[in-house]
This record gives structure tokens, C-alpha cells and sequence, in this order.
DNA sequence: CAGTATATTGACGTTTACGTAAACGTCAAT
DNA sequence: ATTGACGTTTACGTAAACGTCAATATACTG
């Protein structure tokens, strides 16, 4: 396995751009280290970039993102204070994570009548397919 | 019961600006109907918005929770082609919305374990608290 | 050593999802 | 008659999250 990644690779692995990459860097959800002004990656850092996306597909903005990167990081050092906001940041993206369950408990229920409706209607149309062929069955 | 709802009725009940159900209009997710010049929506209208709203919990793009949209409303009818469509886009929604399921079993998994390292963490500072007072105890 | 591939920064453009302000209509209350 | 609350359209502004392009640097490759 390897130890370090180029930010192309990274972005083929995971199917971001460089750009993308580099402007999460910007915005201080990443610090990949550097080989003269070469940006090298760590399995850390890459790890940390599998966070991002996750954080990405369930629609949290970035700076949230990075609020919750920053929890993996100290999630066990520094003052009572930090480990009090660490607490406090852990509860309100859990609420938000169990609203969203109930979002998609509900929403894939809707799902589950339209698609059982339509697979209904289809059944119906699709069993007397040609045209003026009423009643010739049997 | 009220039959129908004005624009601000319905922002302030569901915590959003009028601005913001006027330009969902404009993006062709509600079309309410008029008096005068005046929006007035009805049960089914707020219904919809509150699927709209759900749908932006969960992430997704304005476009996109037009598209769900349309399938609650042709859920049942229409041609074949159109009926199939709906069922791939249903078949898509799904399988988002399942990936999202497992984003956030292992988001709250997580949580937990930071929670529980902060939690044990603050327990060990917080019980010797006073400056010095190392090994005092019984 | 020229060419190709990959990297960098910087500037600017784009899309999404609204916010904000201007300028006006309408209706009820004072 | 005016004030105030609420509504309307039109137009412009803005923040987030990148994409695109140009100019430049570095490294390998034949």
C-alpha cells in the first residue's frame, strides 16, 4: 500500500478534480505537505479528503466540513473548553444526521408508492398493447 | 382546517422567506394560483413545499427536487415512456438516498467514538481539578 | 535538448440559491 | 388623506463551490 499520493491521484481515485482539491486546501479543510512546491499527500490526508466527500454527499456545506475534520483531529486532546465545544458540535451533527434519517425514512417510502403505482399503471397499459384490440382475449 | 395560504402564512410557518418561495416559483417548483395579482396556495401547494424543504434537508439541488416533484404528481398517469422515466428516476433517487443511509451510519458511528474519547477525557481532567492538588485524594 | 507530462499560482467566469433595494399596488385603520 | 402592513415585479448583489484558462515551473523521456 502506498504511503504518499500526488493530488491526481487523489482526485482520480475519489473522481474530483485537482482543482477541487486545491481549493479545499484554500479553504483549510486540508494541509498536504510539500516537496519543493509539490503538494504531497499523506494516507492521512487522504483520509481525511474520504471524510470531506462524505460530509459532502450528505449535503453539509464546507465549513461545517471542516468544523467536524477538526473534531477527528483533537478529538481527545487540548482544554475542557474545546472538549466541551467538541461535545457540544458531536450532539448538533448527530441531531442534524437523525433528521436527515428521518428525511430519507420518509422520502424512500414515498418512493416506494410512486414507483408501485407506476409499475401498476405500466402493467395495466402493457397488457392490451395493440391498438383496438379491446376485448379479443380468450 | 384553512383551505389556502398566503405567501407569508406559509413562510413563516415552515421558517423561510417569502423571497425564497417566490423564486422557488420562478424555478417552477410551486405554481400557486391567483387572485388579482395576489399568490394564494392551496393544501396540495403547501404539501409540495413541504416535500420541497425535505428534499434541501437531504442535499439535493433545487432541479433535482423538481424532478422528485414531478414524479408525486404523474406518479400514476401518462404514457408509457413517461411512466418509465419516472420509475428510473425512482430507481435513482433510491439508490441516493441509500448511499446516504450509509454515510450517515458511519458519520454517527463516528460521533460516537469522538464522543466517548471527549467524554472520558474530560472526566479524567475534570476529577482532579484544584492547581497542584496532584495525588491528594484519600 | 526539445518535447511531453504533470505540477503550480492567479485571475476570472459560472452556477445555485437566494438577499436586498427600489418603486409601486391594495386594503384597513386612523 | 395618510399611514402601515402586506403584496407585487424588476433588477442587481452576493456567498459558496468550484471550472477554465493562462503563464510558469519542474521532471522525465527519447
Amino acid at each position: 500500500m502506498q504511503e504518499t499520493f500526488t493530488i491526481s491521484e487523489l482526485g482520480n481515485e475519489f473522481g474530483i478534480t485537482t482543482r477541487a482539491i486545491r481549493f479545499y486546501e484554500d479553504k483549510q479543510l486540508l494541509t498536504p505537505s510539500r516537496q519543493g512546491n509539490r503538494r504531497v499527500y499523506s494516507r492521512s490526508d487522504k483520509a481525511r479528503l474520504k471524510l470531506l466527500l462524505r460530509g459532502k454527499r450528505l449535503g453539509w456545506p464546507l465549513e461545517e466540513i471542516r468544523d467536524v475534520l477538526n473534531m477527528y483531529d483533537q478529538g481527545h486532546e487540548g482544554e475542557i473548553q474545546q472538549l466541551e465545544y467538541t461535545c457540544r458540535k458531536v450532539r448538533e451533527s448527530r441531531e442534524q444526521l437523525q433528521q436527515q434519517q428521518r428525511d430519507i425514512e420518509a422520502a424512500l417510502q414515498d418512493l416506494s408508492n410512486i414507483e408501485s403505482r407506476c409499475l401498476a399503471r405500466i402493467d395495466l397499459l402493457t397488457d392490451e398493447p395493440i391498438a383496438g384490440s379491446t376485448k379479443n382475449r380468450a
